[in-house]
RNA sequence: GCUCCCUUCGUCUAGCGGUCUAGGACGUCGCCCUCUCACGGCGAAAACAGGGGUUCGAGUCCCCUAGGGAGCGCCA
């Protein structure tokens, strides 16, 4: 039997990390297992779904690589297929219409939560013949009154509910369109899903899906539900906590199979490893190895998987990704040999490309601003000597690599009787304009000769305007 | 309130009755490397929620308590 996964969001926002956890775990399965996913729009709550949403779900999903083998299918387009089953359930006895008014349902809700029960529907329609009373009719499902049902949950083990818990939910709305758990048993059904790996906020549904699912006729898929992601502070994800869309972090610099494996990660893990290529999270994906606490999403944790991967990664891969950062920034990314030296120079020192961009700025065009304190500490009179002396040596040096470079500051240092980190960091800062930068031959090799020239120029004026009290 | 679920270092987790004086990773701290910042290396502090059972033996199985979460909509 061919694995049949989906992930089906509500298009009424961006793509939250946590269900793009979902989605990906959905994903992980059916490509581990020659299977298929099916991607679903939930949109028949038509107040608040957009087509902005759509969008931005499936930007994200492209984004990370989270590809589809069937759809997208819109819930707001089959409704004749709902009309239809929710028709069977009526000619079956498995439903029935319900006249109640929402004023009735309303004080009964609050009765019962006054009298310490679960609010639940009392079956006031169920078996009354003469309920109709003019109103538009819901159309409700009938639950067995009593008995058991359990789900075998993949993740959860068995669970077992008390029928009589279960009241009769409305499976269509007294205009004719169907609810939630009426599109998603019938879409499953039609779309032929094997493996529902869903938030576990859905646990709960789950008896009332299945309920409905067999009275459909249909077999029962297997059930996994996940446990939900919560912020740092181990309170439910928010905004408040930083970023929870997905495309918050690809604008953060996080690298897509960063945010992947992190994520993976987060609720599921496979011995000690931390890092995975994509094709080894496809290999080793495996419900078994799903956890069932829930997990707090740590920034500083994804901070350091990114690291990893900008270390790791193929420097043509890196450059081509980090390229977009650098041009946000208004820097130059034309002169490609030029880029990519940078990039690979900056490539430890960065934990995300946002980062790897902003501490390259003194690698393009003229020194935009300089540290104040840093220049303050380091370019005083006493190094004004040997800069002078690199200044010079530097000016005639035609071969600008960092063998060369080295053995000039290395030179002009040792002409001063001066160790090498004495004049080193005065020239950074001097040419950098702050005071962390790769090596200094590594520096001025990626400032390029012109540049470390005038700026040398400009930080010898400096000492020389100071008046030095050393 | 009722029902269901969850509970190992601050965080993510390993552990599927003896190999646990509880392992790894992030973060934190210290040392080394070093021209700065990083990277890297080495090391340290840091956890089985509490209480009862079962068993020769419990982090691992059962029960209770506590704490946390979810569901209880003509939302999905």
């Amino acid at each position: 039997m061919t694995v049949v996964t989906r992930f089906p969001p509500s298009p009424t926002g961006y793509l939250h990390i946590g269900s793009a956890r979902t989605a990906l775990y959905n994903w992980l399965y059916a490509r581990g297992r020659d299977g298929r996913m099916v991607f679903r729009l939930e949109d028949t709550d038509r107040e608040r779904s957009t087509q902005e949403a759509v969008d931005a779900i499936l930007e994200s999903m492209s984004w990370l690589g989270l590809d589809y083998d069937e759809g997208p299918y819109y819930q707001t387009q089959r409704f004749d297929r709902y009309r239809e089953a929710v028709q069977q359930l009526l000619d079956g006895g498995r439903a029935y219409h319900c006249y109640c008014s929402r004023e009735r349902l309303d004080a009964l809700r609050e009765q019962q939560m006054a009298a310490k029960e679960k609010p639940r529907y009392d079956g006031h329609c169920r078996d009354n013949a003469r309920a109709d009373n003019g109103n538009p009719p819901v159309v409700r499902f009938r639950t067995p009154p009593d008995g058991t049902i359990v789900i075998d949950d993949h993740v959860r083990g068995a669970v077992t509910f008390q029928n009589s818990e279960l009241d009769d939910l409305i499976i269509a709305r007294s205009d004719g369109t169907p609810t939630y758990h009426l599109t998603v048993v019938v879409d499953d059904i039609d779309m032929g899903v094997t493996h529902v790996i869903r938030g576990d906020d859905h646990l709960n549904n789950t008896p009332r899906q299945v309920h409905i699912l067999e009275a459909l006729g249909a077999d029962r898929p297997v059930y996994a539900h996940i446990p939900m992601i919560n912020g740092p502070d181990g309170k439910k994800l928010s905004k408040r906590h930083g970023a929870v869309s997905v495309l918050e972090y690809r604008d953060q610099g996080i690298l897509p199979q960063a945010l992947l494996t992190y994520l993976a990660r987060l609720g599921w893990s496979h011995g000690d490893q931390e890092i995975f290529t994509l094709e080894e999270l496809v290999r080793n994906f495996d419900i078994s190895g799903v956890n069932k606490a829930s997990a707090s999403f740590d920034p500083d944790k994804l901070a350091w998987v990114n690291q990893q991967f900008i270390q790791a990664m193929e420097l043509d891969a890196l450059v081509a990704a980090a390229a977009p950062y650098f041009a946000a920034l208004g820097l130059p990314t034309e002169d490609a040999a030029q880029l990519a030296a940078v990039v690979d120079a900056q490539r430890t020192r960065a934990k995300t490309l946002v980062e790897m961009a902003d501490k390259s700025r003194p690698f393009f065009g003229p020194l935009a601003e300089m540290d104040e304190d840093a220049a303050h500490k380091h370019l005083r009179f006493g190094v004004a000597a040997p800069l002078r002396t690199l200044r010079e040596a530097l000016a005639v040096l035609d071969d600008w690599q960092p063998e060369a470079l080295h053995a000039a500051v290395e030179t002009a240092a040792a002409a001063h009787e001066m160790k090498l980190g004495k004049v080193a960091q005065p020239l950074r800062v001097a040419v950098t304009g702050g005071t962390a930068s790769p090596s200094i031959d590594i520096t001025l090799q990626l400032v390029g000769k012109t540049q470390c020239l005038e700026r040398l120029d400009a930080a010898l004026a400096y000492i020389a305007e100071r008046v030095d009290p050393a």
